[in-house]
DNA sequence: CGTCACTTTGAGGCTAGTCAACGGCGGTGG
DNA sequence: CCACCGCCGTTGACTAGCCTCAAAGTGACG
């Protein structure tokens, strides 16, 4: 757990300790900080397996930025099966795929205990008026998470996807060697369109060729040159990776 | 053909007449013409299956906007196979996926004589801080796309991924019952994550039923609620469809 | 100690991909 | 004018990867 969980109600002058703005000043190099703190709600919100962020449909009130653990965005089809569209970590915007249609198009939920910030679409929108490089930002981010979907989007097999899955998860979580996903293997699969005993045969593979070695919820890679070797095919493992080979 | 491909040398004036504008006043109800006409370059491009607009890893130097014809942006993987990320119709904003790391992440060719004009990244980046609508129709259009792209990532069987395509293209094109395609099966396919034989015997399978009858490219549909049926579970038809459901 | 959620393993089936072959159509050149 | 060629669409037979169903093992927690 890498931020406490906490109900926080003074959240307020926290903000200058939010991980969120380190992360989007170490990930942009600009200091949007202040600009963030004037729309960002400093209620700050826990949620454990509780009810949703919000829900399919709703009309999108806020965007909203992770301050600590790991958010899931889903949508359920008609027999009540859940896909898993997207896992948001400190620093990541929720809710951008909305924006173009003012209604949030899946549910968003907790996957650890988690704190997130509320930025109101409308103080949003007059912000990014004023401060040309915050609608930047959002904009890059709402760009990465498009070329980031497209990769995801083609027919790879279940090896390359999951190394892909591990690489980029290694990246965003910025572990070392050992890798603790905050997620288990059935989110897993529903987010990789795998079963979830595809995915555990798969690791299991992996494990037998001595790629990596599987712990209780935490994998440690032993040889990510082979798994980059996959997960390649897929294109885009992070924005960091993808800058280094443009350059 | 809904525009004549010829190049145009003179096209700045033409800008009034780009069916382009008239496509985004339609869309948005807003009127950015104006703001456009001042970052697009009217070098007007004509291709056909000439050179690529742009290539993967290039540095993106601008946002192209599609004025008449089909383009596509695809990728080509390390055997030589190519996968369609896109198809871009008149209106349509090409490159959006890359204004977050600054490359292009895909190739860009006309998949029928098309023709595009130019916006420079410097110069719309610029317009957008003084024309908030423009950075506000940017920004939207991008999540559009991101939501496009999140809900075509699902694994839907080949049926759906087709009746889901189908009518999204009536949609985009504005076809009465009859719809002229500008790609080919394997294009299709390739967008699709299908082989060709899938979607020829899809479609023929569709003929069969009576859903639709299939012409030398042309398609008219016959019984689109029943297609909307098995798209429904992809989730998003298109902007309309999708803000009709939401209301 | 029992429950529950998650992971693991096995057996079998189905969707869609692959391989191969053919028909139609348009262009090209003899 | 017609033979040839290449591309696209079509159809059939076979294959493979992954899903489904079933069941047992594991650890957390009351």
């Amino acid at each position: 757990m890498p931020f406490d969980a906490t109900p926080n109600t003074r959240a307020h002058t926290d903000c200058l300790l939010c991980p969120v703005t380190s992360c989007m000043a170490r990930r942009n190099g600009g200091d949007h900080a202040q600009a963030w703190s004037e729309v960002l709600a400093p209620r700050t919100a826990v949620m454990p397996g509780a009810s949703p962020l919000f829900n399919t449909g709703d009309r999108q009130q806020a965007v909203y930025t992770v301050r600590g653990g790991c958010i899931k965005t889903y949508t359920v089809d008609a027999d009540g099966n859940e896909r898993i569209r997207g896992f948001f970590l400190p620093g990541d915007l929720i809710g951008l795929d909305g924006l173009g249609c003012g209604v949030h198009l899946s549910n968003a939920a907790a996957v650890t205990a988690s704190q997130v910030c509320v930025a109101p679409v409308g103080g949003l929108r007059t912000l990014m008026q004023s401060q040309p490089a915050l609608a930047q930002r959002v904009l890059e981010q709402t760009s990465r998470e498009l070329a980031h979907a497209l990769a995801m989007s083609g027919d790879f097999s279940a090896e390359q996807r999951l190394a892909a899955f591990l690489l980029n998860m290694r990246d965003r979580l910025g572990a070392g060697g050992t890798l603790r996903l905050p997620m288990g293997q059935r989110d897993i699969g529903s987010y990789l369109r795998l079963a979830t005993e595809t995915v555990c045969r798969t690791l299991k593979s992996f494990e037998r060729r001595g790629w990596l070695s599987l712990g209780d919820r935490s994998i440690r890679l032993l040889n990510e040159p082979k798994l980059g070797e996959l997960a390649e095919a897929v294109g885009i493992v992070s924005g960091k990776t993808e800058l280094a080979r443009a350059a």
